[in-house]
DNA sequence: AATGTATATGCACAAAAGTGCATAATAACA
DNA sequence: TGTTATTATGCACTTTTGTGCATATACATT
């Protein structure tokens, strides 16, 4: 249920319509919650019936009227009650990694591939994870608000540089055995 | 719906049953994929109308009876067939690190108790892994069978030593700011 | 003129995952 | 003698996710 925390959490750098938090997940808590559009308009009528949000139509010409989310303090105080509770160990569900375990039966030809891909995509992300440091996290202007941002920002580039390790070294191991 | 795969592919080690593969699932393919023993069991019920998987029910006195089972030349090729499709970008979901990002209205002194107990979680399962991996992994006897799950093992190594370092990084960080 | 891309929101259905509960026998322990 | 752990399977219900579809306009490209 932790989708509602992913939102409001987002919501407390600064009122987003459900546009702008679908592209907000991609670039930055992507890495932590993974949600479609569909999902987060979904949560976000939800959170506006139970008062965590409170949201504003803003008038556009052209294009369809944007309605700006803003956490309320009900919303806030909800972000801290779930922070005490202690959270779950993340279930992970890698596609790639079980192929690689299912390797007898497996396709080492079509594994190559997919592994490099993989990689690219990891590589994609790091790079942005590093210009959104290199923009928003300037060594100079840090503010108290945004020292947590920034140690789970590098956690994620971390985690990146990583799995392009890991993939990397088992992309060379899939190569020697064809 | 790649719980099936999960379990053909444990299957192809040997035959199991619902409970040899719950068991199997938290120590193993566990790093890759979780499933609970209910839905590990239902997913045996439709491998086996699907015929991917024979059923055999092996007579136990005293306790319930197991039901084996043993993956079949269709089981296999599925398996096959699924190795060739790309894999989809695993989407992470991480309470922890969420709480991270929502740090200005989250309680620290739970976030450093949250961390620590992390982090005896991934030493616990690397615990679990390096042995698993001296005691069926041993070099001299290693089959070509078992070197993709041996590849699949080290990447799940790697990537539980790199959660502790990132974990505990964080920690000295979070530490700092009480 | 037609096509594609970006902006912007959302419904309805389907698939997957998670949780609670139920059963049943044995063995070990307090 | 009651309690808990282990072995073993599974139903029913709920929650969460994912996917397809629908709508509407502006601006740029082909």
């Amino acid at each position: 249920m932790a989708l509602a925390e992913a939102i409001l959490v987002c919501l407390t750098e600064k009122p987003m319509s459900g546009y702008d938090l679908a592209k907000n997940f991609d670039a930055s808590v992507g890495f932590f919650w993974r949600a479609s559009h569909q999902q987060i308009y979904r949560e976000l009528a939800k959170l506006r019936s139970r008062n965590l949000v409170q949201s504003e139509e803003i008038s556009q010409s052209g294009k369809p009227n944007r309605i700006v989310h803003t956490i309320t303090d009900e919303g806030r105080s909800v972000v801290h009650q779930w922070s005490l509770k202690q959270p779950r160990m993340p279930s992970v569900k890698d596609d790639l990694l079980l192929k690689f375990y299912g390797f007898d039966d497996i396709d080492l030809g079509a594994m190559v591939e997919h592994m490099s891909h993989r990689i690219e995509q990891h590589e994609t992300r790091l790079q942005t994870y590093l210009k959104i440091k290199a923009r928003h996290y300037d060594k100079q202007e840090l503010t108290q608000l945004k020292t947590g941002k920034l140690i789970a920002l590098e956690m994620g580039i971390e985690n990146e540089k990583q799995q392009i390790k890991v993939f990397t070294d088992a992309l060379v191991k899939a190569r020697a055995l064809i």
